[in-house]
DNA sequence: GATGCGATTCAC
DNA sequence: TGAATCGCATCA
């Protein structure tokens, strides 16, 4: 099991995105297996952030990659992504759904008790699980012990359009795995 | 200081 | 399938 550093994320946002399927997700005492994802490209992607937010493009150019890049979603619910910038374009990662591995009390306590498949699928789901808020807005999480995340087994990646958005809806840039239980939407029968 | 608008969720 | 929900970013 490698772990990930942050030339990781030095790389196309897409396949960023692609490659975290599968991989563990380590947050503070609790391990998940990521198992959907979304791509946000912060050139010419109507639905990501740096289109219409001064803030999101200086994040953007203040922060390295593999930074946490963490907001709140209609007023109620953290979103967590991770900051992808190099040669081959900038944007984010954003976690859609987990599947809990260990440290499963720690979430139930903050979810209250639910079936496990579904404390982590959705991208509101998975903060609250894992305690993710605000304050971990702007961390290099990837540069800490108690955080983090590695290499895990290679899994079938199903590719779909992305969840939620209206503008540049049509982009197939959400990855997940379509047999995991955990995922927040179904894939198309039609995988890879 | 006011206003618009969601990268959602959960219940029906 | 549909309605609630409330902060935050943006702009005046």
């Amino acid at each position: 099991m490698s772990e990930i550093g942050p030339e990781f994320f030095e790389r196309d946002v897409v396949t960023c995105a692609r490659e975290l399927v599968g991989c563990v997700f380590r947050w503070k005492g609790c391990e998940s297996r990521i198992v959907e994802t979304e791509a946000y490209a912060a050139v010419g992607d109507q639905a990501c952030h740096t289109w219409s937010r001064p803030s999101a493009r200086d994040f953007v150019a203040r922060h390295s990659a593999g930074t946490a890049y963490v907001y709140m979603n209609y007023g109620i619910h953290w979103l967590f992504n991770v900051l992808v910038k190099g040669a081959e374009g900038e944007g984010f990662v954003l976690f859609r759904a987990l599947e809990p591995v260990s440290g499963i009390d720690k979430m139930l306590e903050r979810t209250g008790p639910r079936p496990l498949a579904t404390i982590c699928a959705g991208p509101g789901k998975l903060t609250r699980a894992c305690g993710i808020t605000g304050a971990d807005h702007g961390l290099h999480f990837l540069e800490r012990r108690e955080t983090g995340i590695r290499v895990g087994d290679k899994t079938t990646v199903a590719v779909d359009v992305r969840v939620g958005i209206s503008k540049d809806a049509h982009f197939l840039w959400r990855f997940g795995d379509p047999a995991s239980p955990a995922v927040s939407r179904k894939f198309p029968a039609t995988g890879r």
